[in-house]
DNA sequence: GGTTAACGTGTAAGCGCTTACACTTTCCGG
DNA sequence: CCGGAAAGTGTAAGCGCTTACACGTTAACC
């Protein structure tokens, strides 16, 4: 037999090569036991396998990529990770991922307008076996830039009728939110929105929906967005800023739902500096259930984002698997979380005030 | 000239050979006006360029990372993301990571024992060309793995002597807790400890030293860590136990210093179950500074998260540059954030006591 | 005992890219 | 006008692995 020559110089790393020299095998014979190729006897396997023990081998994943014509890797695009929402639904994909061969990419952005480049990187061709891309307004431009990489696609937290999506029910989100007012007998009620994105419109034509339906007319002045453009108004500043200038209306709202939790944060900020008691003056529910709201006793909306996570590795897996079964999409339903801010009914704060009773 | 004539059979994605042929250059041509070799004409270059933009082309990363036996990824170990300190980490390394070409790889694991098997994952052959370890006790067997893999390897949050590093000192941080309440006359001060790694032992041998300083003497009684092991004790759960089994302690302990503001979090619930008040019966100062803690004015020591990130990023490029330098520890100094909870010397919290008033 | 089939293994041609080396032109200075 | 350097390009040998195909061997059957 002809034994295979290494053809390199320098050994950074154990080969087939150098096993199959061990071992007095073929090289294919070593790729045959890794890859649990049926037919390879017991005693050669056995002596390739003490070998690549002896040896510390470890195969070369980009080689393997190359040629299996195909990666290991999953990407993950997330524009602007300030939410603990990010977090959580991380965790659920890792959970998901730890047990599957995949491992995570995260490509994320602190600007909005970098989340292009973020997913141009992350399609980048041979890089990844799939992409998900998370709370993103899905346009044509990044559609057709998407299909172009033929990779399957999940979105988290967005849309589209083309893509396998889990998602949260937003206009739900803002319609529960609103009633819970509404049964609370408050009848001007605010919203403090964000400046962008399809997932805010939801939520306000929820929040529209309950009004109608309570036979209220949607007042265009009880609906304010902060200015703050650079993260689509989803920060505590922007919560402020709208809160401000809703408490400037007349009559003054008595109830306001915020998008999303850090908003809300700003709101109760403006509420307080306003002199103005949570919740009989005047209620507050956020949207998300990011971890101060329990804290602060911030009534919410919560979405089941660890859930989120793992069901979207599990759509991806199952989208490599069967590649032309139809899209789907899972939408989850909020969940109203009722604490301090929102009215009579309603569960404690686990830590309240600490100010008022120290500094008092 | 002879025409390249293309090797594979489906053309899942233009490869140099199909610009090569369009182009008609060799396939070595393309390459060079890929990786801008100097000697290619600027005619030739221009028209490579053209078909390369014509037919949408995209090298294909593994086969570049087998070819240049390098890759441009780079992961990241983190155990147990639970706490916001990694979220802004993250955030750093992302910040600094854009600028450069490199991807990241995030390895989490919720539970401790997983640790080791997502740090293999990590340290796959040609994966990865570095690795940043978070928080991370620094056995000698992990020492071995990771000098096996021959990467770069960064410490973020934990330290060895063999491998560059970007920490904190928690040794001055649970001194400078412990002295601020010494300074306010309090001489009862007990140790909400995590029950494991040696970030938690640095911050008590900081407690013990501002003790011993002010000639006070270090009582174990005073030092409880909760039962809690899943995650080392960083949890609020854990924190509320060794609170609660600190308050039976006579005389109760009017200070307490935790070791984390999860724990504190959980303390500062035993403390108010137990019909006390912060800061007048007893004060509590945590380490991390998460976001909760501004909101429920938890005093604590802040860790330049961001910096840190990017530091880790920055001190990873420049071991790849020079190999040989020698190794590098920061160790950031964390800051004294005064709140509510530690004292009168406080800002008051950004949001308080909503349910006092909302409920009162 | 001869024909098949199954089994075990090796050879070699890829995967898509980089790059050392060689070759041909062109451009100078002498 | 010639020799040599510089410029521009092509050829081919890798990177480390997979896998189709081919080639013995041995087992199994009538």
């Amino acid at each position: 037999m002809h034994f295979p020559t290494r053809p390199c110089c320098i050994p950074l790393g154990v080969t087939i090569y150098d096993i199959a020299e061990r071992a007095e095998v073929s090289i294919a014979t070593v790729s045959r036991v890794f890859n649990d190729h049926p037919r390879v006897s017991d005693t050669t396997r056995a002596r390739v396998i003490a070998v690549a023990e002896e040896l510390g081998y470890q195969p070369h994943v980009s080689a393997q990529s190359l040629a299996r014509r195909k990666t290991h890797l999953i990407s993950a695009v997330i524009p602007v990770m300030t939410n603990y929402f990010f977090v959580e639904v991380l965790r659920g994909l890792q959970d998901r991922l730890a047990e599957s061969e995949y491992d995570l990419l995260v490509y994320t952005s602190n600007a909005l307008e970098d989340v292009d480049t973020q997913l141009e990187r992350a399609l980048q061709r041979g890089r990844a076996a799939g992409v998900l891309l998370f709370s993103m307004p899905i346009t044509e431009a990044r559609v057709r830039r998407v299909e172009r990489s033929r990779l399957p696609i999940v979105l988290v937290d967005c849309f589209h009728p083309e893509f396998d999506s889990v998602s949260v029910n937003n206009e739900m989100g803002g319609y529960l939110a609103t009633r819970h007012f509404i049964d609370q007998e408050r009848r001007r009620i605010g919203m403090v929105m964000a400046s962008g994105g399809e997932p805010a419109l939801e939520r306000r034509r929820g929040y529209e929906r309950a009004l109608q339906e309570a036979g209220l007319s949607v007042n265009e002045s009880l609906i304010k967005a902060g200015i703050e453009i650079e993260e689509h108004g989803y920060t505590e500043q922007a919560g402020y800023d709208a809160m401000h200038s809703l408490l400037q209306h007349r009559p003054q709202p008595n109830a306001v739902f915020a998008t999303s939790d850090v908003q809300a944060l700003g709101a109760m900020r403006a509420i307080k500096e306003a002199g103005l008691k949570m919740p009989d003056d005047v209620a507050v529910i956020g949207f998300d259930d990011i971890v101060v709201s329990k804290y602060v006793g911030l009534s919410t909306l919560r979405q089941p984002m660890r859930e989120m996570g793992e069901l979207a590795v599990e759509k991806f897996l199952n989208r490599l698997q069967h590649p032309d079964h139809p899209v789907s999409h899972t939408v989850f339903s909020p969940q109203l979380v009722l604490r301090a801010t929102s009215g009579p009914a309603h569960t404690p704060p686990v830590i309240s005030g600490v100010a008022e009773e120290g500094s008092a």
